[in-house]
RNA sequence: GCCGACUUAGCUCAAUUGGUAGAGCAACUGAUUUGUAAUCAGUAGGUUGUGGGUUCAAGUCCUAUAGUCGGCACCA
């Protein structure tokens, strides 16, 4: 789908259809005050000011009509420039834009755009007329803060888009349905991978079918972690108080923890694993030569996120992250960060997922450290970006008061953009638990420390994979591999069970489904849940040592030997192969 | 947390201005004996999220509460 805001023409219009709405609203509603009405990446919106009347979803079809009507009057869009004073004097019954003309500049020339009965501040540019916004659609209705800030009073918001053609709008909207069934929360109960109780709210319950891919996940990350020089933990859940005032996180992070009382006593569960590595750390002398020591955790955290946050398993209250901790020396960072670099890569190809990469700097204030050791670390992170043959954004002033970072953001199959792994450099912590190691010449020194994930959470990866795979799994995650279907249930049932057994023997999840119905029903039953492979087992192939395939969501078959079969299907699941 | 909507059988959804809660799929029983996306018939399944209230009468109206969804804010 085209980026609306990147796109020059469909910019121009869709800022234009802003204005249409506030004038179709203006009509409905003639005490609506208008703040602002920005185009965005999937179309445009308008924030308002309604007073004591609310915009519901059945009220956009009227506002719709309402719109078209206006753009059929065919008026020209006219671009008026005025004084401040003109303009403060033109909206002096609109606070809202009293409030954007005095925030701009005295001497500043504003522009307005007129189109027959009304006039809104801004800078342009717009359609010539008003006809040419034909094909448009109001999407949804929303509130949203004025300002963006939750202090100040909530507006009403409404989305839409708008395109060149009827082809394209549609093509737009089919899309939004295609990503509807494709949403996670909906495969997770069709494919029975999890569940929300309500009695949980925000906590994912896996199920068996998501719990077998949920352990493809994780003994794929611990392979690739252990072949690349990690060792694994687990530390607790509960902590007690101590702990998280050493770390920081009882003031700064308490609003969103959970904490109990154990014989009178403040416990903590725990929102990030850190602090727990860091005492594994602790635990013994480290010497320089140990360095970098990378200390892998799939640790289980709660965080209280609030009510309105959770969404599926992309945003949840309980969530296990595929934490690492890495104590390294500051001249080690640069090449710790490439390895990191380079890992990361390997691992998302594994998904045929694709992402960038953006630098997160040195906040203006409130930072801890010196300057020039942030400056050496985020020239070592860039460094190390472009020594991976990588390119990377820079987030000014966008990193987390104790260190610099590298967000990855993973794009996929829909072009959604999803934050996963990071890698977050702390400066910070081993300062306050006086993390030491002992150098070449016998003394003391700080380590450094890297905080990185790579899933990001178990949880939100696997709600993203199903959606980027639509629920059709690659053969070494589908939580069932093939489905058997003798063609008559008694008489194929024998070789079946054969076929069954050899395809089990090399570690494949198969089952026979012999029940009394048709072929057909059993196939199609195969096919809605998304099982790799359907293997029909008829006369022929009982008589011949064959086996018929057919791969999901294809129609044509494939009949070979047993043998070669069992081959195929076990160098298709370990070579992780997805469909392209 | 905020704005708005929603919550009816395991699932997806019906139920006119308030007037006896229904259907399809799934489940179960039986018949059918199957060659690539639904064979037929029957049976069972409900305190309409939960608690109050209005009314002769509430799935429907009011109210409180929980959860979900669309956004906003949040996201060390």
């Amino acid at each position: 789908m085209k980026n609306i805001r990147e796109d020059e023409r469909l910019h121009v219009l869709n800022h234009s259809c802003a204005h249409l709405l506030a004038q179709a609203v203006s009509h409905l509603y003639p005490d609506a005050k208008f703040w602002v009405g920005p185009v965005i990446d999937d179309g445009f919106y308008y924030d308002m000011d309604l007073g004591d009347e609310v915009i519901k979803e059945e009220d956009l079809e009227k506002i719709e009509k309402e719109m078209k009507k206006c753009a059929k009057d065919n008026k020209r869009i006219v671009r008026e420039e005025i004084s401040k004073e003109e303009a403060l004097k033109m909206f002096a019954d609109d606070p809202y834009k009293i409030d954007l003309i005095e925030n701009m500049p005295q001497d500043e020339i504003i522009s307005c755009y007129r189109q027959g009965d009304f006039t809104d501040l801004c800078r342009g540019p717009h359609v010539a007329s008003t006809k040419e916004l034909k094909y448009f659609k109001l999407l949804k209705v929303s509130g949203a803060y004025y300002k963006n800030d939750a202090k100040n009073k909530m507006l009403q918001r409404v989305y839409g888009v708008c395109y060149e053609n009827e082809e394209d709008l549609k093509e737009h909207l089919f899309m939004l349905e295609e990503a509807k069934k494709r949403d996670h929360r909906r495969l997770g109960k069709e494919l029975g991978l999890f569940m929300i109780s309500e009695y949980a709210p925000g906590e994912p319950f896996f199920l068996p079918n998501g719990m077998i891919l949920r352990n493809e996940l994780e003994n794929f990350w611990y392979d690739v972690h252990e072949r690349s020089g990690y060792e694994f933990i687990k530390t607790p859940i509960i902590m007690s108080r101590e702990l998280w005032e050493t770390s920081g996180h009882w003031d700064h992070y308490r609003k969103n923890m959970y904490t109990t009382k154990i014989d009178e006593h403040d416990f903590a569960i725990k929102p990030m694993n850190c602090p727990g590595a860091i005492l594994v750390y602790k635990n013994s002398l480290h010497s320089y030569r140990d360095l970098p020591l990378r200390l892998g955790e799939l640790g289980l955290v709660h965080r209280h996120e609030a009510s309105g946050a959770l969404n599926g398993l992309f945003r949840v209250r309980s969530f296990t992250q595929d934490d690492a901790h890495i104590f390294l020396r500051e001249d080690q960072i640069e090449e710790e960060v490439v390895r990191l670099i380079n890992f990361i890569d390997d691992f998302y190809k594994v998904f045929n997922l694709s992402y960038d990469i953006e630098l997160s700097t040195r906040p203006l204030e409130g930072y801890i450290g010196d300057i020039a050791v942030w400056d050496k670390a985020e020239e070592a992170l860039k460094k190390a970006c472009h020594a991976a043959g990588k390119e990377c954004k820079i987030n000014p002033g966008d990193g987390a008061f104790y260190g610099p970072k590298l967000d990855f953001h993973i794009h996929d199959s829909l072009n959604r953009v999803w934050q996963c792994a990071t890698i977050q450099l702390d400066m910070n912590l081993p300062e306050r638990f006086d993390l030491t190691y002992i150098d070449q010449d016998g003394s003391k020194k700080r380590p450094l420390m890297l905080h990185r994930v790579v899933f990001g959470s178990i949880e939100r990866f696997i709600g993203i994979i199903i959606e980027h795979f639509g629920g059709a799994f690659p053969l070494w995650l589908a939580p069932k591999q093939a489905v058997i279907i003798p063609v008559h249930h008694e008489e194929h049932l024998e070789y079946a069970n054969k076929v069954k057994e050899a395809l089990s023997e090399i570690g494949l999840r198969v089952s026979v489904d012999s029940r009394n119905e048709k072929l057909g029903y059993r196939v199609r039953e195969a096919q809605m849940q998304k099982v790799p492979y359907a293997i029909v087992i008829g006369d022929n192939e009982r008589d011949n040592a064959l086996v018929t395939l057919r791969k999901f969501g294809k129609k044509d078959t494939e009949t070979l030997p047993l043998l070669e079969a069992v081959a195929k299907l076990k160098e298709e699941r370990d070579s992780k192969a997805y469909a392209k």
